[in-house]
DNA sequence: CTTGAAATGTAGCCAAGGCTACATATCCTA
DNA sequence: TAGGATATGTAGCCTTGGCTACATTTCAAG
């Protein structure tokens, strides 16, 4: 990488700011996925008692074999625990993660509707959003939602 | 799935919107790198009159090989020409993109200082909240923007 | 207590997005 | 104009997240 050597092409200086701006994104984007599992197991526990990786599969519109793979990532990450047939528990640390997914979404949901986006449309942009919001953002929103009511 | 079978298990009704939201959000997803790559090579010509994958990669924080096999697929879905060793150039469609994503991209941005976002963490959140934010909450964010000055 | 439907699990496939290692082309510079 | 540095391209591998097809287990009815 030779900053010494002047081409005719255009000087594009290096800009990791930018480059880490993306790569930051892209890498939250993984374990979104996981997120959504365990809040949603965290859910299922609360309503139904028990959470089953056929109800799972439904309510993530994935197919059922789909769910229990990612199971299994949750459970290879210490997330979760099952054994054969016997349903999906989260572990300390799956709760702790699900309730700060849990917290996060109600106030993105709450921001968007704040600024006046249509309920539907924010709890459905809100699935997407969440996982791309940063504490330091999230303490913004708060902030935000405090002082507005 | 019988509904006509109440079994001991707690009963969850199928709640297709639920699934349809995630859905949304996973799919959603897909695309987004491609909005980020059309963006990037707007911004590289607009900045140096060429994209070269070099660029792009450094830009985007990955290898080189994983921007050329990006560009690729971008060729494959119209948005952008190249001729080997020439540089990456946008079609019209890719030029369209290009400019419904840069003007989201500041909409969002502006939002999230506007609610009190630092800067910095507006930028690097917006990379990825901008890819979830429906037409709908984009109009809101206008809307709300245009109220507040 | 059998049995069949529904749930669960397994195997194997695919595309996307990432990487490293290697091969080839371009083009500045001496 | 020859060579070497840099950019570009190719091959092959990995993981994630998705699917279908098939096998197995549960469990509630009969």
């Amino acid at each position: 990488m030779s900053e010494s050597s002047p081409s005719k092409r255009a000087e594009l200086p290096a800009e990791p700011t930018q480059a880490s701006r993306f790569g930051k994104a892209r890498t939250a984007q993984s374990g979104a996925l996981m997120e959504d599992y365990v809040e949603l197991i965290s859910d299922l526990i609360g309503e139904g008692g028990e959470a089953r990786p056929t109800d799972i599969a439904r309510r993530l519109g994935v197919s059922h074999p789909t769910a229990i793979k990612t199971i299994s990532r949750l459970k290879r990450e210490g997330l979760a625990v099952a054994k054969p047939y016997r349903g999906v528990f989260l572990t300390e640390a799956g709760e702790h993660l699900a309730e700060r997914v849990r917290a996060r979404h109600r106030v993105v949901v709450d921001l968007l509707l704040a600024v006046g986006v249509p309920a539907e449309a924010a709890e459905q942009d809100a699935e997407g959003i969440e996982h791309h919001v940063s504490d330091t953002t999230l303490a913004a929103f708060g902030r935000f939602l405090q002082r507005g009511q």
